[in-house]
DNA sequence: TTGTATGCGTTATCAT
DNA sequence: ATGATAACGCATACAA
């Protein structure tokens, strides 16, 4: 494989004008670069793109840690994020993480070896309690919840009021049992507490009860977990004629449950979810949920990250971006 | 940030024996061994993996081209191919083609800059007019269909077998004017066409008649086109009492489209998919579909690229592997 | 406008 | 068991 040396010695001059050719920097007689570019054609040269990040000391990709890209919303975000950085001229290598906290903290240190220019961390496994592994000091964006006021750059939803906007929708379409259906309450900083926050607020100032018999924690935020639940839900016989659902993908098997169960939706009973994934307007009925912009969001954690590693000299203030929200009106809240 | 000469001098021994304790290479005396990685904590020693790079001629790294990571199959793709790789622990860095050819040959022309080891393309965009750009002396395995007898290895699903067995099974279960909802057929080897000869496979060996008007191309195989279609097939008066979706995605769109048009599935129309996505069994009705076992192509696609990878010497015949498939019947045709 | 010399951090080879 | 030396391919100061 042709090096810059081979191209130098085919054009008959020195291995600097190759490589100011190569990036494009004046001062070069047109007929010089002729010359090497003919050179490069013939000799079917290709930049070592490894040399190039060792002299260079970066790498032109920065790491994207995820749970798994086959999950809609991490999907979603993950082909925002790789478009974003692309304009960047970024490229993106995905790591999945599992939700697992011990394969957060492993990106974390494959970042550390200089393998990419930064870090856009998605912290789901790791929680307060792990915010000094983040004392580093290369680019790290945290995108996601459970990890607030550490010593990085944070991309946030609007957890709270779209959640506290959702169950009010729900309540103005004439709900006054509303039940939420969550994940694991761990900590008060994860996504299902979070958003069950922003439920209790929105029925606190309806003026409706909290029942804690309408709080139903999932062991994993998953279609099938949802749907049993729905089932159990009916068995019960619980009373309810709302649902809230933290997550788009909580909704549908929420949806498949009821269905299972013969209740009709929206008649018997109103159904909202969070994330606006694809499918959502798609389903039978159409799925009433909240849209977090995720083009925004990942447009923002690619912006702050590139801002930290152009910086040199002293850290610039850690930045926390919320972003902001819409609510979708569909059938199934009867819009 | 400390290199590895920083570690030998602060342990006393040579550069190469830190590179010795790095790699867990024998010949170190256990003593040694300790100073240099009590050395190595002391100082927060990180190994350089451009420097490695360089060095080994290597990157560890994997390119997975895809039109978007965001797609239902393609998400799933990636996901599969990330933990494929990971178990040869490799790392994947994923291109979006957005399924144009121009971004599809880009992505060979990165790997052949050496950023990636090898690469895994799915051709969407480029076709068999562009086999002579796969002639390339670093390692491809293509993922998908257009692009048969290359010049390099391929993993392919079993289209026209699968295709043929889901027309089967409508017309197995009474339906006899079965409609096929595809994408453009613009050559041989696109999966729309291969999908659709499956489909004419099948009416053939069930001695019913190819009607040309059950034939319904879209411009894109979105759920938004196939529910449009849908509902134009049905205000258009159309006979039909079976649909064969070449994507689970178009699928969707259908179930929408003709719950928009008041069509009862599967009682009147029954409806089948194609991939097997995990969205799938929740639908209500839950959808009949394809499963071509997603995890074992990228299984089989990362070890071709592996074993390429490892190869010296005179290059081996190229492989062509298809997978299997299983039929999943659900609610959408009366499973 | 072009060339020379040097170093980025690591590891392979060979020597001790 | 450990060390000295060189080289991977490129880009930057500096010199011409």
């Amino acid at each position: 494989m042709a090096t810059i040396q081979d191209v130098a010695k085919a054009a008959g001059v020195s291995a600097m004008t190759v490589s100011n050719v190569l990036n494009d920097r004046p001062h070069v007689r047109p007929a010089t670069r002729a010359r090497v570019l003919e050179a490069m054609a013939r000799l079917d040269y290709r930049v070592n793109v490894a040399a190039r990040n060792l002299r260079k000391g970066r790498t032109g990709t920065i790491g994207l840690a995820v749970p798994e890209v086959n999950r809609p919303y991490y999907g979603r975000l993950a082909a925002a994020v790789i478009t974003a950085a692309g304009r960047h001229s970024l490229r993106v290598s995905i790591e999945q993480t599992g939700a697992r906290r011990e394969d957060e903290l492993a990106a974390l240190t494959l970042s550390r070896n200089r393998l990419y220019d930064g870090l856009i961390l998605s912290t789901v496994g790791m929680g307060q309690a792990d915010v000094e592994a983040l004392e580093v000091d290369h680019p790290v964006v945290i995108l996601g919840e459970r990890i607030f006021g550490g010593p990085v750059d944070h991309v946030a939803m609007p957890n709270v009021a779209a959640s506290a906007a959702a169950t009010r929708h729900l309540v103005e379409r004439g709900c006054r049992r509303v039940a939420v259906i969550c994940g694991e309450l761990r900590d008060e900083v994860d996504v299902s507490s979070l958003r069950h926050s922003g439920y209790r607020q929105a029925l606190a100032g309806a003026g409706l009860a909290a029942d804690p018999g309408l709080v139903q924690s999932l062991p994993a935020l998953t279609m099938d977990a949802a749907a049993r639940r729905a089932r159990a839900m009916m068995a019960e016989g619980l009373d309810f004629d709302g649902v809230f659902c933290v997550t788009d993908t909580v909704a549908m098997g929420v949806l498949r449950g009821l269905a299972d169960a013969g209740v009709r939706v929206p008649e018997q009973v109103r159904v909202i979810g969070f994330d606006n994934v694809d499918e959502s307007a798609f389903l039978v009925p159409s799925l009433s949920t909240v849209d977090p912009d995720h083009d925004l969001m990942a447009e923002r954690a690619v912006t702050l990250l590139v801002a930290r590693m152009g910086r040199e000299g002293p850290p610039a203030a850690q930045e926390e971006f919320v972003g902001p929200f819409s609510l979708v009106v569909r059938e199934s809240t009867g819009g």
